[in-house]
DNA sequence: AATGAATGAGCCTTCATTCAT
DNA sequence: GATGAATGAAGGCTCATTCAT
């Protein structure tokens, strides 16, 4: 069964657009409708409201966003390549662009700064499993941190991979385009997990090549 | 030059305020009026706009939230200690609550996220300064790392702090309100900065009483 | 030839009951939809129209709420207890309640409050008849009145009956539920018989019994 | 202080007329700032709301319906001609046609019809005093009359006035306009009170002339 | 300098109605 | 005969803005 391009269909990816260009208020219903090539009571037939709407766009985006990642890394693997692993897909998500789908990352980005009901769900079934995830990793690096110290690592693991999407408008014009283009994805996975590699106090994985993955900060490898 | 108390005084206040709880769209020009005493046609009257308002609220709030900060540090101090005074104070204004100045660091994060016109003497008056300041540090760590590193570098420092603003909202209800409230500033300062350390390669700095001020991850440590 | 329960019949009947309880304007054609059991568009197919569905429930209002009526008090009577057997049957339908066929005398109360085209027919096949059988039986008690000394009597007796539909919401709030409560159709019926009687110069109608049904007000009776 | 032309004054003035005409719903806001020369918003500026600006003008009506009547019959009359007086009062009110002013008493009978809550105030402000008015009269006429007997003889008197306004429509219908027009001020004054005075038992009062005011109908006086 | 009244554009929503199936 | 989707007109209301004082 296709998702078919009903009514319905067209108007939650119109709205889903519009919502994450310019939030909930500065969206307006009309250029929803428009966009969609729908009457401007079809919101109100089929959502029955603006906030209505703006939740099952929400979901529709956590859905979307979110499916098949369950097949990641099964199999035995090294804590490293896991974390590693861990980052790649997160940061895969943090830096879409110019993604077709890429409305729906920007509307969980908001909000996640801005909760409403609808992200009681997008936590819920997006944002724990995923973090609960990382935390399981990062145990095994430290199996005897106790909550807090886990707490924390996570959100710094997090807090590195996420800064370029929240700050990237601000991070452009700081050190302009183009430097910023040179953050790409596979430089930022390296540089983001020998970081944390380092931090955590063990050594990068090898990739397939056999060498080192990153051009890791010169460490004094501790004793 | 006092800062008097005049209508045009409380009204930028009211409107700081407002913005950063509500956003522009959803700050209402009657209630900004009311909260500082004046009437509706006060803002028309003194900033002729809505916009111009905001513009000006943002601009008070970078003038009044990074006034007296270069004074410190001076002197020579070892690159540890100057990294660990940085996230000290990044973290400061990150984690400020029920701050009657609150609002200011709101709003200019409502700004990086957003920028408007507003958000360009933001960038380089006040987060430039910060950037080349955070790199010069970093530099010290690395010194033959090229451009593109020291951003990445610069970019893990910040991510991490300022993670705990962006996120807040989410991550409180991800570990809970208690567990939240635990990271707080003394916790973080220590955690981040050895973190950073152990990335860079370096070992946290010591405090004045000659103890490691950071309980850094001990992973081989373990018995 | 049967009343089927068809979707028109039901349609008509959620019809009436809700253009009497909110009026024309206040119901929801939806409404009446769902409580028919039908599809949103029934009515438009069934009736055309909303008003030209308003036209059909009153008519049917008016043809179930008298039918049957004139088989009442065949054989030469007293007037007196032709005005009490009127003033009876005008008042069971005044203070009928709680009927589920209530909503026929709302809704033609409405109407002669307010009327329609619907109400054309109501009076010249409804109200006239019954307002000419007042004007005989008062002819009988006031043969030499003019014409309109007879209006003028039948108003008066019309008058006091209809009172306590018409202004039954405030009448209640006035004495009180409890008090308006007590005033149930026997007592009423005697009230307003024995008082058009006296009023007309006659002595109330004696029941079966032998004893005068109302009592009448004994002013002179006082001790 | 002379009630002025205000923006608020006209705005009440056109509610009352289209609020009285076409009801609640009916009544369109843009109808009613129109013919008050305002803007469509003025309603909300000087009223909040649709239904405040009803119930303001409900009040209006209720306030401009009943000023001045305190001074009805000072010093001792007759009970007759008390009862003569509250009748004719009532009439004149419920009559009032092609009268500027006639909105308020339209508005009123509306209210009472179907109580919001601007009808509170109307009920405790305006017509329990005047009910109570009546039930003092009719006491004198029925010292050892019950609870029961006054209210059921108060409302045959109300019932009958009203009468003249509530089924003005259907009536005018019925008998034809020249023939309710017959019925006029100072006929109905005649009859209903003399229709009421024989119902209790009384006799006409007399006019200045000395001659019964009504052409009653003929009693044979009893004993 | 400051105000209260007034404005008009525009938004969300409702609702009766229609159309294709 | 009946339905669900879709339409468009219109209404109430909000809000930033302006004007006369």
């Amino acid at each position: 069964m296709e998702v078919q391009d009903t009514t319905k269909v067209r108007l939650l990816e119109a709205a889903g657009e519009e919502f994450a260009c310019k939030g909930f208020d500065a969206a307006r219903i009309r250029t929803i409708c428009e966009r969609a090539g729908a009457n401007v009571a079809a919101v109100n037939y089929h959502f029955g409201d603006k906030e209505q709407l703006y939740v099952e766009a929400v979901l529709v985006a956590h859905r979307c966003g979110f499916e098949g990642e369950d097949a990641v890394q099964a199999g035995p693997v090294a804590p490293a390549e896991q974390l590693r692993g861990f980052i790649h897909d997160f940061l895969c998500r943090v830096l879409a662009i110019n993604d077709p789908e890429d409305w729906r990352h920007r509307l969980m980005l908001r909000e996640l700064l801005h909760p409403t009901t609808a992200s009681d769900v997008l936590i819920r079934e997006a944002i724990r499993p995923k973090f609960e995830r990382l935390s399981g990793i990062l145990r095994r690096f430290c199996p005897d941190a106790d909550e807090r110290k886990i707490h924390a690592l996570a959100f710094s693991v997090i807090g590195q991979c996420l800064h370029y999407k929240m700050a990237r408008p601000v991070a452009e014009r700081l050190i302009g385009p183009a430097a910023f283009a040179a953050l790409d994805l596979d430089y930022l996975t390296d540089h983001i997990t020998s970081f944390c590699l380092a931090a955590l106090g063990s050594r990068p994985p090898r990739n397939p090549e056999g060498e080192p993955v990153a051009d890791r900060v010169e460490v004094e490898a501790a004793p």
